[in-house]
DNA sequence: CTTGATCTTCCAGTTCCGGGAACCTTATAT
DNA sequence: ATATAAGGTTCCCGGAACTGGAAGATCAAG
């Protein structure tokens, strides 16, 4: 498969899907006319990576993601550890990521938009734990 | 309240911090020595950017959802379609963090960090929809 | 009053791409 | 068969979002 399809099944540009084969996250094949030849677990890793960077993960937590189930070299006890402290990474982000929600929900269902709303109760997009009674 | 504190309270760096009012997300006060002076409310715009920066929100989206509850000037139309639409792609993010935490999970559990593991079944990491039977 | 921590500005470097040039290959239309 | 467009290649430069470091001011403590 050419690079546009593996972009258009990804969700990736073809640009950044080239530059994620020079920073070594992944090497598909080439095929006679130099092209290069993405497979279907080519394509698999790049949707990955899609996902998990538009999560919020950096580069390089995306290549420790990765070879937790691309690196038959590692040992059991370093998944075993890579993948608790992600676990714990991803949970953490899901519970800011439904407030979040809650608080757009709260917005969208109070403020009608038929005329100027007041639109408060936004605290909670900050989270608790920091500056409470804020109103900005 | 000093930058120092500012940034231990928010979870970002003092250097970002700064970058954040250069780019206009928030201008916190000057003390007469030449010190920002930050208010519980910039602690709280802080945090705000800190969390859906980590959650994979460009800083033009940050800025849009900041506006959501800052910008008094803004009809009750726009922050209702601008709050509509980050609503849906909030609980895109939320399906997909989960299907990654579901994910890591079951790694967790069947790979018991003493020996060799098989480690398989992560092909959900990449999402239904895609390449499917893909084994990396 | 000196020392160390913290603040200031400014400039340079890094990461993660995106735009565009210059060129080659493939598919389509005449 | 041939023009033409569409899509591939490398390369290099620019931009977004920081990050590190230098040079200097300020503050809190001994």
């Amino acid at each position: 498969m050419n690079i546009g399809a593996a972009s258009q099944q990804s969700g990736l540009p073809a640009k950044t899907i080239r530059y994620y084969e020079d920073i070594g996250l992944l090497t598909p094949d080439r095929a006679g006319n130099g092209y290069r030849d993405y497979s279907a677990s080519d394509v698999h890793r790049l949707r990955f990576l899609q996902r998990s960077r538009s999560l919020g993960f950096s580069v390089e937590e995306c290549r420790q993601l990765l070879s937790l189930y691309g690196d038959h070299s590692r040992e059991s006890a370093d998944v075993r550890a890579i993948a608790k402290s992600k676990l714990a990474e991803v949970e953490r982000k899901l519970t800011e990521l439904a407030e979040l929600r809650d608080a757009l929900r709260h917005l969208v269902r109070n403020c009608h938009g038929d005329n100027r709303p007041e639109c408060p109760i936004l605290d909670s997009l900050a989270g608790r734990g920091g500056a409470r009674q804020a109103r900005i």
